[in-house]
DNA sequence: GCGACAG
DNA sequence: ATCTTGTCGC
């Protein structure tokens, strides 16, 4: 996103609250003060001006024979290339720019835990842009701090993409969290993009109906239980919803996402995003894709 | 003390 | 998340 050297911007990935950084070094004690602060700072509400139609996709990418090719864009006349998501088409008239972001890791086998973050950039329904990152772990995964682990593995991946995001799609929870601070809700606030989290499991919260056997296109808030901190006082507030993303026609199998506002976005609008990511696959497109492409990164790692 | 817990 | 082949079902 932010091009080294680049002096129209400030240091690495333009960190709109460079105070919130997940520092692996903080106490668990400071890390959740951290995430109190953060979570003040979010927004759960609509602040982006997408319209979930613009974000569609309608067919659901090929990743039987690899991963798709990055449909580079060209200038108007020349044969120089444009910067995913800056060049001309870039600004109000064109499609936003869906970033989705996931992560694979590298076994302990001899060395330290790595994590290899994946961001695919996605207009259109098309993957305009790829970038990774290999990072080192310092802290081992703990409910509720994930933001601590792979927080910053994910900035450097961000940081590493060309493309600026209008919206980013992550693996976790968003405000679905004890304090209503999970890694996506970190990480949009990090950057001030609108952002989205989607979960394959609930970590709190309680469903207002009982998620298991639901055809594809149900969904169910999610609402703040005694385990929400935050809002404890009032338990109405809906945090996410449970969406049933895919089903089998005569099987009920398949698990629900639980899919959550990041950051900027309401939780509505968090399940329309998501929905309208999906083309028939359980997960978005967008963290379908990263996934493929962070799988695909560890294995040219190894 | 017990339970519960994204990736 | 990760270790992993075949296999039951749509």
């Amino acid at each position: 996103m932010t091009p080294a050297g680049d002096p129209s911007r400030g240091g690495p990935n333009d960190l709109a609250h460079p105070e919130f950084l997940p520092d692996p070094a903080l106490s668990r004690t400071e890390m959740q003060s951290l995430q109190r602060e953060l979570a003040a700072t979010a927004t759960f509400a609509d602040d982006h001006g997408i319209d979930p139609e613009a974000v569609a996709s309608e067919e659901p990418a090929d990743l039987t024979d690899g991963l798709p090719d990055a449909r580079r864009e060209t200038a108007p006349d020349g044969d120089q290339e444009t910067l995913p998501g800056t060049g001309p088409d870039a600004g109000e008239s064109a499609s936003p720019v869906v970033v989705g972001v996931d992560q694979a890791f590298l076994t302990p086998d001899d060395g330290e835990d790595r994590a290899v973050s994946a961001a695919v950039a996605i207009r259109d329904g098309e993957v305009i842009e790829y970038a990774s990152a290999t990072t080192p772990l310092s802290i081992p995964y703990v409910p509720g701090l994930l933001a601590f682990r792979e927080g910053e593995p994910m900035l450097a991946a961000l940081d590493a993409l060309e493309a600026e995001p209008d919206l980013l799609v992550c693996d976790g929870s968003g405000r679905i969290h004890f304090r209503e601070a999970g890694v996506a809700t970190h990480v949009g606030v990090l950057l001030d993009v609108p952002s989205v989290g989607v979960a394959k499991s609930l970590l709190c919260g309680k469903p207002d109906e009982p998620t298991a056997e639901r055809p594809a296109g149900w969904r169910t808030p999610i609402r703040a239980d005694d385990a929400v901190e935050t809002a404890a006082s009032d338990s109405e507030t809906v945090i996410g919803h449970a969406y049933q993303s895919r089903q089998y026609p005569n099987s009920r199998r398949v698990n629900p996402l639980y899919v959550s506002p990041g950051h900027r976005v309401s939780p509505g609008t968090t399940v329309e995003f998501v929905e309208a990511l999906c083309a028939g696959y359980k997960l978005p497109e967008p963290t379908r894709i990263a996934d493929a492409y962070a799988d695909a990164a560890k294995r040219d790692a190894t």
